[in-house]
RNA sequence: GCGCUCGUAGCUCAACUGGAUAGAGCAUCGGCCUUCGAAGCCGGGGGUCGCAGGUUCGAGUCCUGCCGAGCGCACCA
């Protein structure tokens, strides 16, 4: 762990500048580096360009006088002016490694985080499989949950499940009109089939017999209301397709190890009247009022503060700034819902769902669901929403949405709690062309469709990657290569290590790429396990293991008595007296993990966490080909690096840890 | 029309948010399994960073204008 030398190192400069150019600025910002190469130095600063012109000095000159004056720093024992001006920082090698191997001495803990913070990730609606578009999501936001986690941030995971809205009406109404099921021929189709897999299918039927006459469209409406208010048997019909659906995403999520800990059901907002408390705040702060002119007369809108987000396509009239809250029959449009529910979230709706227990958790605690239904309600549980921050994990497209949400908490006076509610956007996933012809979904040659860069899943369609096929999939591909490669192990190990390859493939596919970028989803760039991928990083893991794993069987050494030694050893090896600073690069690269991790959840690249693992990996597989280990015969330089190895060890789990992907013990 | 995002090697993407010689993977060509596992390592070829200006010690990164692509902008959800 890297971040406490960079306190040091800029609280050291801060208090340099102060002293000697009077400098006490409290906005400047020192920000800290690694140079390019261990010659150069461990961690550089770019502070003396920053001075350069008010100091009308040339930067090299303020970096050596820096340097001059630097003195003496615990855990630093060299400091120097490079001539293009930048000042770079060598660190006390040995006790850096051992500090950070529990060996000797302590490391400075960074103060504790308390601002409790809600991320809701996933969403699906609960009407059809999930599919890889939803994948992208729940992996961007386990992550998230598990970065915050790491940095010591306490998190809720929430999903929320929309299971009032059309998707969901849409499927009852396949149900009904063209299956003539009921709840009880519901009830028997779930037993007995993949039906989230059925209810896919049946929704894009669904889709194709509403276009076939829009007179159809009739029914989902009547469809929708009957589920909203709770008239019997489609509300409860949707009830049952809703929870069956929302039990195999969680089972889907549960196979690449994510989870939550709340979900929020849509129903239950309308049921509790959030809507109603949100907009009595509303009002009494003047966030919304009733339009009595132009074609919002009779709508209760929002003024739009923010020029770039004009609704309306046509021109800039004074009623395209306001987006209408609630219409003119007294219905609240669909943003106003989201609205009560971040309120809850941030703690200002001064009302509460009740809860029940819904399943089990991976850590075998509880997965609470809301309710409205008193007779369901735990008398105890724990206490959820009223976050001093908020992430909301939503593609790209909702962006606006996402914008309104915070102007309703500026709107409503809590400017605060807008600022701490973060739009987690990313790009969708589509399909590579190659591999929509794969699977069937090539579009018309000469189509609009085809000269697109790539093939958009639609769910509405049917058209997409299933989440469990995918994941099926890669680990059937898995196990192929591990039957080879391990075929002495019994079938239920083989199948263990298979999935959680797998999972590393899956997981570190969906985080890889930035999150402005659309993923053209390529099914042999997904299942590939060479290069820049998932089992890339556990097989460097994997190695890291057999050592120590060798050592022990071969010579009867476990790791505590390798290292134990090495306080007293001789350090000339680690500091590199051959000229070669290979160790110490994996070393201070692996120590980088915590730093990584804040520059991923300021930026939420997650990308940039990913290729910091892939990069570490590729250090110690390189490392791995060149410097043996078990052969080498001098006692210090072994144990110096079996130390740096163990180090390495530590961090690149730890790393892969973030992504919810565990390293087996062989593969 | 307005707004957001993207354009970097044959393909897919990076470049620590303005810093040191623009780097990886795939593909391709050539080497390395009697030494801790070849899901690996070493090396070669491959670049007008979409185009044109500007800002400054310094620009792939920032500002402006073009070109090309994607997404968004309802009394839908």
């Amino acid at each position: 762990m890297i971040l406490p030398l960079h306190e040091q190192l800029k609280a050291r400069v801060r208090t340099l500048l102060a002293e000697r150019y009077d400098i006490t600025d409290p906005d400047l910002s020192i920000t800290v580096e690694c140079p390019p190469n261990r010659t150069l130095g461990d961690l550089g600063t770019p502070v003396a360009f920053d001075l350069a012109r008010r100091l009308r000095k040339a930067p090299r000159a303020i970096a050596q006088e820096i340097a001059a004056a630097f003195g003496p720093v615990p855990g630093i024992t060299r400091v120097e002016a490079a001539p293009n001006g930048y000042l770079n920082v060598f660190l006390d090698r040995p006790s850096f490694l051992l500090a950070r191997l529990g060996l000797a001495g302590t490391l400075p803990a960074l103060p504790p985080r308390t601002d409790k913070t809600i991320v809701e990730h996933t969403a699906i609606n609960p009407n059809k499989a999930a599919h890889i578009g939803h994948l992208r999501n729940s992996a961007l936001g386990d992550t998230l949950v598990r970065a915050l986690r790491f940095r010591g941030t306490p998190v809720e995971v929430q999903n929320y499940i929309d299971d009032t809205g059309v998707q969901v009406a849409d499927v009852v109404v396949g149900f009904r009109e063209f299956e003539k099921i009921d709840l009880a021929g519901a009830r028997q189709l779930a037993a007995t089939t993949r039906f989230d897999y059925y209810c896919w299918d049946l929704y894009a039927r669904v889709t194709e017999w509403y276009a076939g006459d829009k007179e159809r469209l009739k029914v989902r409406a009547a469809t929708l209301h009957d589920i909203e208010h709770g008239v019997e048997p489609t509300a409860g019909l949707a009830a049952f397709i809703a929870d069956t659906v929302v039990r195999a995403h969680l089972k889907t999520m549960a196979r690449l190890n994510i989870d939550y800990q709340l979900l929020t059901w849509e129903g239950d907002i309308l049921r509790l009247k959030f809507w109603a408390r949100a907009f009595e705040a509303m009002k009494a702060t003047g966030a919304v009022y009733l339009q009595h002119e132009g074609k919002h007369a009779g709508c209760w809108v929002m003024k739009i503060d923010d020029p770039d987000a004009t609704p309306s396509p046509e021109d800039d009239d004074p009623e395209s700034r306001e987006k209408v809250i609630v219409r003119s029959n007294g219905t609240a449009v669909y943003v106003a819902k989201d609205m009560a529910y971040q309120f809850w979230k941030s703690g200002l709706l001064g009302h509460d769902f009740y809860y029940r227990p819904f399943a089990t958790r991976m850590n075998g605690e509880t997965l609470w669901a809301t309710t409205s239904d008193t007779a369901l309600a735990a008398s105890e549980h724990p206490s959820f929403g009223a976050a001093a921050a908020t992430y909301n994990v939503i593609d790209v497209r909702q962006a606006y949405l996402q914008k309104l949400l915070k102007q309703a908490l500026g709107a409503i006076g809590h400017q605060a709690e807008a600022d701490r509610l973060t739009h987690f956007s990313y790009e969708m996933v589509a399909l590579s062309h190659a591999t929509a012809r794969e699977l069937g979904f090539a579009p018309p040659p000469d189509s609009d469709e085809a000269k697109r860069p790539f093939v958009e899943v639609s769910g509405r369609k049917g058209l997409g990657v299933k989440a469990d096929d995918l994941i099926d999939r890669v680990i059937d591909k898995a196990m192929s290569e591990v039957d080879r490669r391990q075929p002495d192990l019994p079938e239920a190990e083989r199948r263990r290590i298979a999935e959680a390859v797998g999972i590393a493939a899956v997981r570190y596919f969906l985080i890889k790429y930035s999150r402005t970028k659309v993923i053209a989803f390529d099914i042999d760039e997904a299942l590939s396990f060479e290069g820049e991928s998932g089992p890339y990083l556990q097989y460097a893991a994997v190695r890291a293991n057999n050592i120590f794993q060798k050592l022990h069987d071969r010579l009867g050494l476990d790791e505590a008595a390798m290292l134990a030694p090495l306080p007293s050893a001789p350090p000339d090896f680690l500091n590199g007296s051959d000229g070669d600073h290979e160790l110490w690069a994996l070393v201070l690269e692996a120590s980088r993990l915590d730093d990584v991790v804040e520059q991923v959840v300021r930026t939420l690249e997650f990308a940039v966490l990913a290729k910091y693992g892939f990069g570490l990996a590729q250090m110690f597989n390189a490392f791995y080909h060149r410097a043996q280990i078990l052969n080498e015969e001098r006692d210090d330089v072994r144990r110096w690096r079996a130390a740096a190895v163990a180090y390495f060890r530590l961090q690149l789990t730890r790393m892969l840890d973030l992504m919810g992907v565990a390293v087996p013990p062989r593969m």
